[in-house]
DNA sequence: GCCAACGTTGGC
DNA sequence: GCCAACGTTGGC
């Protein structure tokens, strides 16, 4: 593969799930510096995280949040390895289906390398994935027409409900140019500079925090027609929805219990 | 295997 | 907090 570049979101949000704190902002990616990406109970994400090497970079994106967007950049610092969280049935993202002898889940380690000198909002990559195919957004002349398409054609504008996705060189590139460069209208408010030391306002915010389950599901139909999902060979990419979500090392053993994604405990009403 | 129901994601 | 889009479940 030629890809290179990659984007995960997490959510820099307090959000109990099962009884833990999934939050994991850019403030906590940079406190820890070095974190697991684990709790991802989503085949297509698994399987992008297995593509992933050491040395591949990486977009850290703010997700389910007042703003989200691109906050931070980072690289992979070790490949994709048994996801032990998922063996802990007092770990929120249990799974019982998997086990040590033949691991479902997979997750890589990411290091922190640097804040995006400008947040790059995703409604400003929104703004550029709008607009007309040949002209670029008069305070973004500077990426050009190639870096506006670049964008529309991210994952990020064109499909959403991906926690880990693949970014291409060129995309990347414009990423980087905005982050330099900024200079764009719309940058409201934006979670990042943490301003002098005492900015970590740990208050809880509560987000939305409806219901979100754990994981997703489970089967991962895959559009192209395989869906294995395991096999230890190399699956391409199935397709299942990713999770996103991301904690820092140092809470992770709080131990509660909760399996994750619902298997069918869904009632099905029928006519008839 | 189709497709209606409904859970989840996640922006707004 | 609302709700659109997406995608999975599972009856038939």
């Amino acid at each position: 593969m030629n890809n290179k570049y990659w984007l995960l979101k997490a959510e820099p949000d307090s959000r109990i799930v099962k009884g833990k704190d999934v939050k994991f902002s850019v403030d906590d990616f940079e406190a820890v510096k070095t974190s697991p990406w684990e709790g991802v109970r989503n085949y297509e994400a698994r399987n992008l995280m297995k593509e992933m090497a050491v040395g591949d970079q990486a977009l850290f994106y703010h997700s389910n949040c007042k703003n989200p967007g691109i906050a931070a950049f980072a690289e992979v610092s070790k490949e994709a390895y048994p996801d032990y969280t998922a063996w802990d049935p007092s770990h929120p993202y249990y799974d019982p289906k998997t086990d040590k002898v033949n691991p479902r889940w997979y997750m890589v380690d990411l290091t922190y390398k640097s804040r995006a000198p400008h947040f790059i909002p995703l409604s400003l990559l929104k703004r550029i994935a709008d607009s007309p195919p040949d002209r670029v957004p008069p305070d973004l002349s500077y990426i050009g027409l190639q870096g506006c398409k670049s964008i529309k054609e991210m994952n990020l504008v064109t499909r959403g409900r991906l926690s880990v996705q693949r970014v291409s060189e060129s995309a990347w590139n414009t990423i980087q140019i905005l982050a330099e460069t900024g200079g764009w209208d719309d940058n409201e408010s934006r979670p990042q500079v943490k301003k002098k030391g005492t900015q970590k306002s740990k208050t809880l915010k509560r987000t939305s925090a409806t219901s979100r389950g754990a994981a997703s599901s489970e089967p991962e139909a895959d559009g192209g027609g395989n869906q294995q999902p395991e096999n230890g060979a190399d699956e391409q990419q199935d397709k299942a929805v990713g999770r996103k979500r991301k904690r820092k090392q140092g809470d992770v053993d709080g131990s509660v219990q909760a399996p994750l994604a619902r298997k069918s405990s869904r009632p099905r009403k029928k006519p008839s």
